[in-house]
DNA sequence: TTGAAAGCGCTAACAC
DNA sequence: GTGTTAGCGCTTTCAA
């Protein structure tokens, strides 16, 4: 059986109360013979105070929630490993919930987490508009991470990158090398996308017409790329692919090479996230690196400020760059 | 201020118990009108119950660990989603601790997650003697996977594949494939680990001598690959390299290259995990494929058995095979 | 310097 | 059918 907090005062011969204010600190008024007696049996018994009983009572468990598409998506690995390093930090354990997307899977996380059991959330959507409850979001701050929604009201946080001008940059360097059919492969998304209107944005003003022809929609995924890449092939000729994520720029490489095209002789491609892979790709991979451990650091850093101290949330946008590898 | 059942007991007019009772299925014998009441207001005022409270008088958090060395790691993601999809099944959350492999990091992790906040443990040690707190450990039902611990006490239970005949087979595929000089890169570890005695196993068994400069020991990273191989040319020559998993390979591969040696002309390698990316290497890149996923829900599936209904752990191997693409 | 007691929100006997 | 009550293990006034 589990040992409490009782157990140790009776071993101790003292109220469960002076073994709580030793155990928290509140040590200014005991007396220092107390607290080591205490302490001792505590050792001895391998005492560890119940969580629950605690967070009943305090109103905090110590843990918040990451809420994220999927984790298998190798950007967010990342971004999860910078989130428990700065939960640690602050004693607080971190709760995975993917949702492949699906809002009615974000609705169940929404929900499951919001049983008091998680202080706080780290939402990553790829969806700009979600469609949690917004009831149970007012309970619990929330801060979102990457390609975020805005949100008019409640108490939530964002820390991102400006995808719009990366997306800008990373379509301008295609043209700047010469490229002037330059083709998009991303994840279906509506038309405020960031990285969809930065890729739009870049062309019109290097005066370079849009040619739907040249779009393909899907998921941030390899096959998204292997379809996509093969879909363009069947439209017609391009010399540049845009592509929503490095997973996506892999694809498209299998099937270019498959195809005996050359990168970046034939097809420049670029991708996005720069995840770690993206440089044993033959050829190395020249991607649009977020800081994505940071990022996630950042958010949590963030929430737990202000789960801890307070601290109001707000906007946050971290830098991004581009890394020139071989592919453009 | 959170709504409690209290709240929705006198808006219903009826005791808590009441509420209580119709929430939790205990409905047998209350009348379907107070029933329908008590959910109307329940739903009125968006009321969900605190786990915490009920994790104290049920002394259950519908949480279990996870004790990783690193989310990063391309191979523990796909392991995590197992987890957390047979999780979600039982409605359980699963919180996630990295532990870099660090035995201090371990303990800590079982010290945060044994305060009774968590209902059970998957871990996933690559030490073969782990340094955890066998006092924290049989207080709570743990699952070893992927390379674990043989743990002779406690409630423990293990699914993992047969690495050291897998380990065996790679090596024997480069050897049939007329290898003589078949190095092997993989991670630090004592010589009881078995994918280290699969490979010298198979060589003798070949009449192939065991040569030491074709060893090298490192962390199951990028890295490792890059700078093994880098040594190894160092050493003399070499024609095969049995690598401890796919990073390792994708890090061999990339210097390999870089030495204007041919894969699999000059050298052949093979990994260990597939890991998605491992087709697009390039050449793709022939492995031993576990059956992640599958290893993480059978993992859940076991401790949640256990912890929901009292079925004992055990021990289960799932099959391995060997993925055939062009390094061999 | 220490302890008694109330109460966090919920469940489960047991009583009515 | 429904309510009363006694805790689950802990923290925190307040009193001694």
């Amino acid at each position: 059986m589990k040992v409490t907090i009782k157990d140790i005062a009776e071993q101790a011969n003292v109220s469960t109360a002076t073994v709580s204010k030793v155990l928290n600190k509140n040590d200014l008024s005991i007396s220092k013979a107390t607290r080591e007696r205490v302490l001792k049996v505590v050792k001895r018994n391998n005492y560890i105070p119940n969580a629950m009983a605690k967070g009943l009572k305090s109103r905090r468990s110590n843990m918040i929630g990451f809420i994220l598409p999927d984790i298998t998506n190798p950007f967010f690995p990342e971004l999860a490993r910078g989130i428990e390093d700065k939960a640690k930090e602050y004693n607080f354990g971190v709760v995975f919930c993917n949702t492949d997307d699906d809002p009615d899977r974000e609705g169940e996380c929404f929900r499951f987490l919001g049983s008091q059991m998680i202080d706080g959330i780290i939402f990553a959507s790829s969806q700009e508009e979600s469609s949690y409850d917004n009831a149970l979001l007012r309970s619990v701050p929330v801060v979102m991470v990457d390609r975020g929604v805005t949100i008019a009201d409640g108490n939530v946080g964002k820390v991102s990158i400006d995808s719009r001008s990366a997306s800008a940059a990373a379509t301008q360097l295609l043209v700047g090398s010469g490229c002037r059919r330059v083709a998009y492969i991303s994840a279906k998304c509506n038309t405020a996308n960031q990285r969809y209107l930065g890729y739009l944005g870049a062309l019109e003003k290097s005066g370079i017409k849009v040619d739907e022809s040249l779009i393909y929609l899907g998921e941030y995924d390899v096959e998204t790329g292997l379809r996509g890449t093969q879909w363009l092939l069947e439209q017609g000729s391009f010399d540049g692919i845009v592509c929503g994520n490095d997973l996506i720029a892999a694809g498209a490489m299998t099937v270019l090479g498959r195809n005996g095209l050359s990168v970046p002789g034939d097809v420049k491609v670029i991708g996005f996230d720069n995840i770690y892979l993206s440089q044993h790709l033959n050829p190395p991979l020249t991607t649009v690196e977020q800081p994505t451990y940071e990022i996630g650091r950042t958010a949590a850093e963030m929430l737990l400020e202000n789960i801890v101290n307070g601290v109001p949330l707000y906007s946050r946008k971290l830098d991004y760059r581009i890394i020139m590898r071989q592919t453009v």
